[in-house]
DNA sequence: AATATAAAAATTGGATACAAAAATGGGTAA
DNA sequence: TTACCCATTTTTGTATCCAATTTTTATATT
């Protein structure tokens, strides 16, 4: 535990530290209730107990890892209830966001969407997920509210746990694929209630079915 | 700096810290922008510079604190343009809520919620912000989404900073107790979609009409 | 006199050290 | 054999210490 070889230097390795952390559990590589022993993930990232510290505050607060007093932090279980509350308020504050974001699209944001969502369709799996994330914020972005677009894009960060248990959705992405297509038509035309409409069944749909699958796959809590 | 008599003890001194510089930040007791030194919050709750540092980091995640790289903590700084915001997300949540706890609502949950009304039309402005969100709570508890009801109470907690600043808002009091009193009326009659739009009209009029106040009293950021 | 610059002071981010709490395991008694 | 209790070990929470960075202050130069 001698050469902290890499880095003494400036800054903040909580961030590191965190980005790192929320990565391994957003993929699986951690998994749901596994402890995460301070010194240890000390020790992996090279750095000391202080910032570890500080990036599990960080995760807690995002909702990715639980913090119980003095008996050390655990990645957050997952419950099919917590997720269906998630894409519940994914569908409320995405519309919000769509609804403001709509009379500032330009055309040339809508035509990044329509690259992005291109890719999407072309793409496997693995990288679907950030497709489908970047598809949705290129509308979203317009509308300059950036504690909402903070909010969403924690949420999308939990709700993504749960979609990589229930990776066999083949099924489900072409149906995804086209109400994207229906929802870039609806912001042409900038009609704002229509597009909303669309994207509020688009999230919901996706969430039911997705509860439907987690609660046969996980006990309770 | 040398006798700590009050507390070696046990338990987490940073969610005791981090409660007492909440209140102090809502009540304005601490002003915008205001720099928070650790050290001398550190004298100030004797304790050490640790808790205040976990203390400033849960504010930060609740949006009440900011903490520049290296450049210590301050108060988050009040803007129109946030209040906007939080307003607008407020609307979005609670009407989620409220739409969601009404089919689960009971009577008794109700006279409950009618008896805290009548404890707030009877107040004075120091106990209305307190009693104003109760009510509220009490018709979005039985919606059983502790994410939810969680993400709502931060928000209300950052707009009541904005509230303090507007505390001549007397006038507006007596319009917002009529609303309460139509939304008890609505969730009697288990008229979900009435509930929420009355609501829905009930948040945004009061962020709208605050806003305004806030844009003329406070400068550009 | 004003501005740029460099030294000094203050303050934060991070590491190590120490104490209290919880988990673990072994032994003993029923 | 099983249940319970006490000692040991692990791990967290808090305090102190050190290094690095930012801010302030004083000085010199134009």
């Amino acid at each position: 535990m001698a050469e902290r070889t890499a880095a003494k230097r400036t800054g903040d390795q909580a961030i590191r530290v965190a980005d790192a952390l929320r990565e391994k559990i957003i993929s699986g590589e951690l998994k749901p209730g596994e402890p995460l022993r301070q010194e240890r993930l000390a020790v992996l990232f090279e750095t000391s107990r202080m910032p570890v510290r500080d990036a599990l505050r960080l995760l807690e607060a995002e909702g990715l890892v639980q913090m119980p007093q003095n008996r050390g932090a655990i990645v957050a279980p997952l419950d099919p209830e917590e997720f269906r509350e998630v894409y519940e308020m994914r569908a409320a504050l995405e519309t919000l966001a769509l609804r403001l974001a709509i009379p500032e699209l330009t055309n040339s944001q809508i035509d990044r969407a329509v690259a992005i969502q291109d890719k999407a369709e072309a793409s496997d799996l693995e990288h679907f997920g950030a497709l489908n994330k970047a598809f949705h914020f290129a509308l979203y972005e317009p509308c300059a509210r950036p504690r909402l677009l903070a909010q969403i894009a924690a949420l999308n960060e939990t709700g993504d746990r749960y979609l990589r248990l229930a990776a066999a959705q083949l099924d489900y992405t072409r149906r995804s694929h086209q109400e994207h297509r229906d929802l870039l038509e609806a912001c042409r035309r900038r009609d704002g209630a229509e597009a909303c409409e669309i994207l509020r069944c688009h999230i919901e749909a996706a969430g039911e079915a997705l509860v439907d699958r987690l609660t046969v796959r996980l006990p309770g809590s």
